[in-house]
RNA sequence: GGCCCCAUGGUCAAGUGGUUAAGACACCGCCCUUUCACGGCGGUAACAGGAGUUCGAACCUCCUUGGGGUCACCA
């Protein structure tokens, strides 16, 4: 049975980059038949955030990524918060010593710090690997505070097979003594990760490539140990552009975020999941079973992929567009809320008007904000090149909109009939009419609908008082002239 | 800087020795059209460079260049 897990540090809220390793690894187990363990890093007890483990449940259950084992929902290989598991990473450290494949520490930050070379670079030098036994013994009977380290070979090469790299090699030499027990008890990742992937019976560790070259000194444990290695499978980075990756502090990256903005949570998931991996189709609008069925490890690329919005707003803008009325209607609706539109406009109407207008649902500030906000506009707006108009062709035709307009009930039909007759009166083209109305009405160079729509939507007392208004900067206008 | 890894249009990417080098986003043009969108049609645009291997190289090898990762009592 294969196992993948997600195992990630509570330090703030959850990035598009995790996210997507997260994706992978569930896509991967489901694919497979097998499950997806969620797991939390938290052994560095200054960087933990508050709140940050919610944040994690939420934003995975919202992506439709679902864990068949967790804090939350239990399982059998518990507990599955690290700091709970504290114990568990010590008895195995000093197995890991009585094997050889680790040491006692007792060097003071002062030494350590003493060990830079000429560049600058610090390099333990295995200095408490001499001790013997008795001092060793000696200086813990003392109480003395101590770390616990990995003994790295010196010499020779370590490789290991990459499921989507192929074969790592790596000089023994780079290898450095990585600390595996903090003096607080706590395991470094280092160790931890070791530990709980084989304890947890993890089959296939899916993460960043920042794990490519330090995986052979995970692989030393697990051969220090006794234990078979799991395969990986090591993803590349989500870059902002070229040079930056993505990341919290640029802004945006995380999935809330996105959320916020008026993304779908399953357009976003769709959209990381094609950053860096690909069907072997191509096909780009996928639900999560196709993504289940598609996903496999020859699709997914090497280099780094450069994060895309404006790709991600187009997909996001398929799924919308699929939405039932009904169910745009809902979501939408906190907009309008937010505009204060709800008791004053026929919001139904306007969501028939915006669901196939929006990319994201925030689009609607933009397009509906002419509803509550009239003021001077620039004359300019009335010039249209394929409706051959401008004001000056417009003032008439809005005086007799305006004259025609007050006789009439508002209903699609009688705007339609008021507005088609002007233009034979006038012998205009019907779409000048229509233009100079609607430009009148919203003082907007583009509206979510035309003419007919927006004097119905705006009501007949709020269209006959701004076509007056619009009427009336014009006259103005053309008295400085 | 050492080590590991990567390299197809602006972006995501097909492509695994013989292709007119796909497709999508973006961009531009045309059509549709009561604005704007949607939609339809069309267009601009790429194998980083240089040596090899081969009858033949985007695909294999090497070098250069560029990019990413890593070198913590962070994960």
């Amino acid at each position: 049975m294969i196992r993948t897990r997600f195992a990630p540090s509570p330090t703030g809220f959850m990035h598009i980059g995790n996210l997507r390793t997260a994706l992978y690894a569930y896509l991967f187990a489901k694919k497979h038949k097998g499950k997806f363990i969620l797991r939390i890093e938290d052994t560095d007890r200054e960087r933990y955030v508050e709140g940050a483990v919610d944040a994690i449940y939420a934003t995975l259950r919202k992506a439709g990524i679902f864990h068949d084992e967790g804090p939350d929902v239990g399982g059998g290989y518990g507990p599955y918060i690290q700091s709970q598991r504290k114990d568990i990473y010590m008895e195995y450290a000093l197995k890991l010593i009585e094997r050889g494949g680790a040491y006692y520490c007792f060097c003071d930050k002062e030494r350590l710090g003493s060990l830079a070379d000429e560049k600058g670079v610090k390099r333990y030098d295995k200095h408490c690997l001499k001790l013997s036994k008795k001092e060793v013994q000696d200086k813990l009977d003392a109480g003395e505070e101590f770390v616990i380290r990995q003994n790295m070979p010196t010499e020779g090469l370590s490789s290991y097979e990459d499921m989507v790299f192929g074969k790592i090699t790596v000089p023994n030499d780079e290898l450095e003594d990585n600390i595996l027990i903090k003096v607080d008890g706590m395991p470094t990742y280092n160790f931890a990760n070791v530990v709980d992937d084989h304890l947890m019976g993890i089959t296939h560790v899916i993460r960043g490539t920042e794990y490519l070259s330090s995986t052979p000194k995970y692989n030393l444990i697990y051969e220090a140990m006794g234990w078979q290695t799991p395969n990986y499978m090591h993803l590349p980075p989500i870059m902002k552009d070229q040079k930056r990756k993505l990341s919290k502090r640029y802004g945006d990256a995380n999935f809330e975020d996105f959320l916020n903005k008026g993304y779908l949570p399953h357009a976003i998931v769709n959209y990381i999941a094609l950053l860096g991996w690909s069907p072997k189709d191509n096909q780009e609008k996928l639900s999560m079973q196709e993504l289940i069925d598609a996903f496999d490890i020859d699709g997914i690329s090497k280099s780094p992929s450069i994060f895309d919005e404006q790709k991600m707003k187009w997909l996001n803008a398929q799924y919308i567009r699929e939405l039932t009325l009904e169910e745009f209607h809902d979501i939408a609706l906190s907009y309008y809320q937010k505009m204060d539109l709800v008791d004053k406009f026929d919001t139904l109407k306007l969501s028939q008007l915006l669901h196939g207008r929006c990319e994201v649902f925030s689009d609607i500030y933009n397009s509906v904000d002419f509803l509550t906000e009239f003021g001077d506009f620039d004359l300019g707006l009335y010039y249209h090149k394929r409706m051959k108009t401008d004001f000056k062709a417009a003032k008439p035709l809005i005086e007799e909109a305006l004259k025609a307009l007050k006789e009439i009930e508002f209903t699609t039909d009688s705007i339609m009939d008021a507005l088609t007759r002007i233009s034979e009166k006038m012998g205009v083209k019907k779409g000048q009419t229509m233009y100079s109305v609607r430009v009148a009405l919203t003082g907007r160079a583009s509206t979510p609908g035309g003419a007919i729509e927006m004097a119905e939507l705006l009501g007949k007392d709020e269209s006959l008082r701004r076509l007056k208004k619009s009427l009336e900067m014009i006259k103005k206008a053309e008295h400085k002239l």
